[in-house]
DNA sequence: CTTGACGTAGAACGCATGTTCGATTATGAT
DNA sequence: ATCATAATCGAACATGCGTTCTACGTCAAG
């Protein structure tokens, strides 16, 4: 959570602020300037004006000039910062394929959709699902039925957990990726602790997205 | 998706949700009977009346009578079908411990709150979550580190994951539950398909809770 | 003490906005 | 054709509501 110098709100800008957040969260709309007056206790709605101009300045809040119920937080006023992202499944994972990769074209419909707050998986860009079937992804602690959130990057730090493509056997499989002797060898560990790790040439794995988030319904 | 008898709307209605949910979208706020007007392309403030009247016999909106944008879609209007739902995270589960239960008086602050998308665990309520220290539940594919999504609740279907105290042990574990003997005994069947079942007296487990969603962040 | 910035109050102005009402015109069943 | 009902329109009304202005009090710096 960043927050902009909160300390140097005043308190009555603080009980505005939050009266908003919960009016809003109460009845979907902003609250009125003569709302705001009665709910935060502030004395007169030229106060209100007063502090809200303050926040204003803060960019804590947005305001529509002169309009009514024109106040709204800052965090609400763009759509990008919604609590919710939706990330398009495009398809399965089996082992004895390449894991898919999004396709640009497609379409991001209900069905083929899972929604995940945003808090978990940060920003959306670059984010496709993909479900796995069968228990081939055991090692990796997931299983028939898992969604799997990947963010599709060519670049992976050490450590980090990728869907790694073996040209040589002709599979997918979910590893962690650490780079030995200057890049020319992998090492995959997998994710369960009672399995060791196996190293394979560079040149035969190809690196097709990291993994976010993993999610099991039951 | 259910809608309620959508066919029965008229074109023009259908217009004006179409367009307040648009501005909504926009601007954080709900429009104007006037702004409906032009946005919708009424021709009157007082067809923007009559229409709003019929969309909320309908139930498709919520309005606050002679209140200024006071006209918001039903969906918006009870905060209980919001997209995300607030699950405080309550605890560690660890093997050798009682897994911890919800305390009611527990506020759901928010450094140990997850957001979960509602389309991801339905209803909100009787939820918490626990997260996982060690690799002591390795054979639930679920590994140090995961957040574990629960349900409180005594009742658990066969098959479902649940969260079992084992008495004679004094530890948790989580485990597919299914009811042999008359419910006499318990059968708890890893997740892990690599793993045999084992089962215990029914007497001496005792269900904590059962597991809604297993989220792996990385 | 003076001054100026800041915080406070209350009232008034003026446009915005939801509502209502009477009148007029389809629409559709009998 | 007739009658009831639904749909439409424009205008007027009363008030909701954001804004602004003046006056007053407080307090620290010069």
């Amino acid at each position: 959570m960043s927050r902009l110098a909160p300390d140097t709100l005043t308190e009555p800008q603080q009980r505005i602020l939050a009266f908003i957040s919960q009016y809003m969260a109460e009845h979907d709309l902003p609250p009125t300037i003569r709302e705001i007056q009665k709910g935060a206790g502030i004395s007169s709605t030229s106060m209100v004006s007063y502090h809200l101009k303050a926040l204003e300045k803060a960019h804590l809040v947005n305001r529509y000039e002169r309009r009514s119920r024109g106040v709204v937080p800052a965090r609400a006023a763009h759509a990008q910062l919604r609590d919710v992202v939706s990330v398009p499944i495009v398809g399965r994972i089996v082992a004895s394929e390449p894991a898919p990769t999004p396709d640009p074209d497609a379409l991001a419909d209900a069905e083929n959709t899972i929604q995940i707050a945003r808090s978990i998986v940060g920003n959306g860009d670059g984010l496709y699902a993909l479900e796995v079937k069968g228990d081939s992804m055991i090692d990796a602690l997931i299983n028939d039925g898992d969604i799997v959130i990947m963010r599709r990057t060519s670049e992976v730090n050490n450590g980090d957990l990728a869907a790694i493509f073996l040209t040589d056997r002709n599979e997918s499989t979910l590893k962690r990726v650490y780079r030995e002797k200057g890049g020319l060898r992998l090492k995959l560990k997998p994710e369960n602790p009672n399995m060791k790790p196996f190293y394979v040439d560079a040149r035969h794995a190809q690196i097709q997205g990291k993994v976010v988030c993993v999610i099991r319904r039951t």
